[in-house]
RNA sequence: GGUAUCAUGGCCGAGCGGUUAGGCACCGGUCUGCAAAACCGAUUACAGCGGUUCGAGUCCGCUUGAUACCUCCA
């Protein structure tokens, strides 16, 4: 089959056909977390989404080099705070190595990416770790005159850079308007102009993070990681650079430059970002302390949560609207993606129990080719996803003999499921949540045998007391043609 | 103030000029001792006002409203 793979890219604001520079070949750089916090449900989109894009040019046949750093330097806090490393701020607070907090709230990353199957990308680069080029390429900026030193930090001149290219190219900014948003903050006196950005900071006495340089004993300015570590790894020029929207300024801008300064040419060819994650109309995001972090809605421990979401319904919340569109987080939202997505993993099981016909009275095919199409434009994983609920309408209606279809056509349908549902959307059946506690296996059959006597013998009032109290209790009971079944809620 | 994005039925969300999005809820039906679950089926929309067009949620303009970025943020 064809394809031809359309991508939004942030540059151009359309969508374009994808080619990558070196054939079957694609490198892909994605801004990773900052690690001083617990993953929150904003966290998980661009993980997901761009996992999404990660399997989907593993299917089409490309050997991708999936490069997702992690920050664990170099960012600036704000306010009262401003000049102090915010790992190093944390790490005092806490009384830990700052590596320490690193650590841990990596691990803590991870470990939720797992549960969300999120695949692990093929390098995971840390900002503590490339030092040296950082280093490298502050120099080879200073050295091209498109930097200045002030007081043992390293700035990038902006103003001169936007005279032979143009600072906003991705953002859609002009640097004259810029210039009229200048703001009293501490160190802007170093600075030429407002707009100007550190390559390098010099650290204050109470920073445990330094690090030596020409400059200063400091710390790598806040965007210069991600310049250094993608040209490490995908070469001066590469073909997806993603994040969330929020990183496109003055993050990426601020990337663009820097790396057109060092080998002029812009670093990436398409740059894709997924939109935000909204709660009650506002964006999750730290500072807002308006976010709920991912174990909690695993758990369901937050008082904005009626009840827990497994890492799955999470998934399947995020894939059925599209990355490009902002997606309001709600209860209802989220049990409505839980519903569906069990009506779909059921769907699966049914597929297995199909009697084949003579013929086939629906078109398989069809369902394949429109979940190609959905995907090749711009990862339209919402219309997969509705034509994956026409598959299992299918599935349904040849299970009530309604419809027909050759041996041949189930196991075509089974492959085209198992291909999207697993390999492409990466979901998960979730785990059967009666079993686990052999106690409570044992007495839920000892009870549900004596009911089943009961029932036997039409005696309804003790059939019904021991459905009702066993609610009571929170344990649902269902009658099915094959027995009794029972759940936790 | 500047830049960008958006406004779809009870809720969530597709749609990129011309025949059904889809999910959840609700309603009707099948099944069941009853119920739940499951399944089938039907219904409800395109912020407002103009314009372009044979034809507009879909393009253009204006109005209103919302969000993001301009300061660390996915």
């Amino acid at each position: 089959m064809e394809h031809k793979l359309f991508l939004y890219n942030t540059l151009s604001r359309t969508k374009e056909l994808f080619v990558p520079i070196h054939p079957n070949h694609v490198g892909m750089y994605v801004c990773g977390p900052t690690v001083y916090g617990d993953a929150h449900l904003g966290h998980s989109r661009p993980a997901i989404t761009f996992d999404l894009l990660f399997r989907y040019l593993q299917h089409l046949g490309y050997k991708v080099r999936y490069v997702r750093n992690i920050t664990d330097v170099g960012h600036l806090e704000n306010d009262a705070d401003e000049g102090e490393d915010k790992i190093a701020k944390k790490a005092r607070l806490e009384e830990l190595e700052p590596m320490e907090v690193v650590q841990y709230f990596s691990d803590r990353y991870h470990a939720s990416m797992d549960l969300l199957n999120v695949k692990k990308p093929s390098i995971e680069p840390r900002a503590s770790g490339h030092m040296i080029e950082q280093i490298n390429m502050v120099k080879e900026i200073l050295d091209a005159g498109f930097a200045y030193e002030s007081n043992g930090s390293v700035y990038f001149d902006v103003e001169k850079y936007n005279k032979s290219n143009h600072y906003g190219i991705l953002s859609g900014r002009v640097l004259e308007d810029l210039l009229s948003n200048t703001r009293d903050l501490e160190g802007q006196d170093e600075k030429r102009n407002s707009f100007d950005f550190a390559l390098w900071k010099k650290a204050q006495p109470e920073h445990i993070m330094r690090w030596p340089s020409p400059w200063s004993d400091g710390f790598p300015g806040w965007h210069l990681e991600c310049s250094a570590m993608s040209e490490r790894y995908l070469g001066e020029q590469f073909d997806i650079h993603g994040g969330g929207m929020d990183l496109m300024f003055p993050h990426h801008e601020s990337e663009i430059a820097q790396s057109t300064v060092c080998n002029h040419k812009a670093p990436a060819r398409y740059w894709m970002h997924n939109n935000m994650i909204t709660i009650n109309g506002q964006k999750m995001g730290k500072s807002l302390g308006n976010f709920i972090t991912l174990d909690e809605f695993f758990s369901g421990n937050h008082k904005a949560l009626e009840k827990a979401y497994s890492p799955m319904t999470i998934r399947f919340f995020i894939l059925m609207a599209h990355y490009r569109s902002p997606l309001d987080f709600s209860n209802d939202a989220l049990q409505a993606a839980e519903k569906g997505m069990t009506r779909l993993f059921k769907a699966l099981e049914t597929l297995e129990k199909l009697v084949p016909g003579d013929t086939s009275t629906v078109n398989v095919q069809e369902v394949e080719t429109n979940c190609y199409l959905a995907m090749d434009d711009d990862l339209n994983s919402p219309i997969v996803i509705a034509n994956l609920f026409e598959a299992v309408r299918i599935i349904n209606s040849v299970f009530d003999k309604k419809e027909s279809l050759t041996a041949q056509d189930i196991e075509m349908l089974k492959n085209i499921l198992h291909t999207f549902i697993f390999d492409i959307l990466g979901l998960l059946p979730e785990a059967a949540s009666s079993a686990g506690n052999e106690t409570i296996e044992g007495l839920m059959q000892l009870i549900l045998d004596i009911r089943a006597s009961a029932r036997a013998s039409k005696d309804w009032a003790t059939s019904d007391k021991i459905r009702d109290d066993l609610a009571k209790v929170k344990i649902t009971v269902k009658d099915t043609k094959e027995g009794a079944s029972w759940s936790i809620d």
